[in-house]
DNA sequence: GTGAAAGCGCTAACAG
DNA sequence: CTGTTAGCGCTTTCAC
């Protein structure tokens, strides 16, 4: 009934339980004969090591916990990025989920029951406090949002290179009257804004921030601005693209086409954004990176390595169909 | 450095670690004071039980492992039900992620390398025979998706129930020319389908049923169909929200006002659906009874309990703003 | 109520 | 290369 553990493997193979756990550790010590017959002996009883009693056994979990969010679609790349990032390490990944009905605490304390060695939150919203004691007991790296916790070690995207990122590609294709929605108290708002009114004065142009918020009903009160009051601009860039669904579809409604009379970007590349009716053009995290980095300032942590604490990692535009250049009439 | 043991707090509160031990699993054998004194002193020290070492030392570890797609929104749903579902037991949830770079097969082995007592498979796309196979050794529940293999339990959605829902919706509103968008051969595809012909029959009304397909531009493709080969229909049932969504962006592009001449239906209630500019009727799945069916199959099963193989949960309707009463002139 | 003792399935250090 | 010997931190059984 019960799973053959590693003596019903070693009799099998007529060795030492030593020696069994030697070879499928890949530890030296083992010549590839037996190396060879023990693997043979555990294939044909179907032996698979016992993950908990490994893990007790090592004075080293090697384990690394994941908390992330269900709701949020972003944090399942960033998983299957970091699964790909660990594939190559000696570590292991454990993951635990935030929802609305398990808070973040909940989360991180489950994982720290694992004897996980270090933590990886995925947009953590704990408390500075919570956040610098909890380091105090094992490195933890806060993904995807600007924190400023004492001993955290932060991955995060440049929004302010995204935003400016934004503004070069209208400035290319011509336009010169350039709005921006912005996203109010949102995360990552604040650095949106201040990208976008760096990049136009550097281009010897006049900024102007349109209120808006993350909602796509704050862009569509947003669009009402843009025609009722800014008919001189010919392309905007929105806070996010839930917001800038929101603007595309009231300014479609009007007499002005998109990206004909307005071109149009959004950010953070959701899958909204790629739908093809919507096709909007966006900046992307560069989730690939994000994990990549934070895997890396973890085991630099946990090896006592010197490591950036702060690690910014540029997005990239994806252009689609709601930018285009500057018509000829406008 | 490292975090307290038992023994720490059985010499803190002057008790042996076997009490420690009751009191921290509540089972009988120790009074409400020593109970509150062992308790004060773990407190004291910041003591949580190993996690790893709990497994080990019980013969029954009390974990259930599930597997879910980081790729797929509604998962995420699941296992926030699957979590607040499993508060009630005395089991603990595993989470393993599916992605495009790491196959079923790995997460489900990872799991059983953690001795979970069933396995609970969300969306499973291993092949009927993969699927037996693992139910041979342990309980095996797959949620949300039809599959019929033998050991395996179910717990999907009602999809032909959820497609008559959506019809005798329609009915109710006046309709009489109601077509069905199909969707090829996805998952689900062929019981909604059927589902709507059964009830418009019911009605004493013609069933059409136009080609289609999950993405939006299937849902384009069929507006085209109904614009230019039905005039005479006032409501259409699509077969999942993508398509319907497509549908609805190209009849809104067309002379023909949504809802006004036209009632439209989508499938699965994605976020996208409630977005206010979209804001499609849907049908949607029950998540927290697909997720309690689900723990109570694992729990019958790992009693030996009597319990139906397989559950089938009716869906709801969720009314927005694509459907409205038929309009008098049609 | 309490404490001693064995064991869960593995790792790790060391002598043969 | 091989086998022995301790643990890892907890649960569990059984006398006291």
């Amino acid at each position: 009934m019960s799973r053959p553990t590693m003596e019903d493997v070693a009799a099998r193979a007529g060795v030492s339980r030593a020696l069994v756990s030697i070879v499928y550790r890949d530890a030296p010590g083992a010549s590839d004969a037996t190396r060879a017959r023990v693997l043979a002996a555990g294939e044909a009883l179907g032996y698979r090591p016992d993950h908990r009693a490994r893990l007790l056994g090592r004075t080293r979990t090697r384990l690394l916990g994941v908390t992330f969010d269900v709701q949020h679609p972003f944090h399942g790349d960033l998983i299957e990025a970091l699964y790909s990032a660990a594939e190559s390490t000696e570590y292991d990944l454990a993951l635990s989920a935030v929802a609305p009905s398990r808070a973040e605490t909940r989360a991180v304390q489950s994982l720290l029951d694992y004897r996980c060695e270090a933590l990886i939150l995925l947009g953590p919203r704990l408390s500075r406090a919570a956040l610098a004691d909890l380091a105090t007991h094992q490195p933890v790296i806060a993904v995807a949002r600007k924190v400023k916790a004492t001993g955290v070690d932060v991955v995060r995207t440049d929004d302010a290179a995204g935003a400016r990122l934004a503004v070069e590609h209208l400035l290319a294709l011509g336009h010169r009257s350039i709005l921006h929605v912005d996203g109010g108290k949102s995360p990552g708002a604040a650095e949106r804004r201040t990208g976008y009114k760096s990049a136009l004065r550097r281009a010897g142009l006049r900024p102007v921030v349109l209120p808006g918020g993350p909602t796509e009903d704050d862009g569509a009160r947003a669009a009402k601005f843009i025609l009722d009051d800014h008919p001189e601009a010919t392309a905007v860039t929105v806070f996010n693209d839930r917001s800038a669904v929101g603007l595309l579809d009231a300014i479609r409604q009007s007499p002005r086409e998109v990206p004909t009379d307005l071109s149009i970007i959004g950010y953070d590349n959701t899958s909204t954004a790629a739908l093809s009716h919507i096709n909007l053009t966006t900046i992307a995290q560069n989730t690939p990176a994000l994990a990549t980095e934070a895997l890396t300032t973890a085991l630099a942590r946990l090896t006592d390595t010197p490591h950036t604490p702060t690690t910014v990692i540029p997005p990239t535009l994806i252009p689609r169909g709601t930018t285009a250049p500057r018509s000829a009439q406008s």
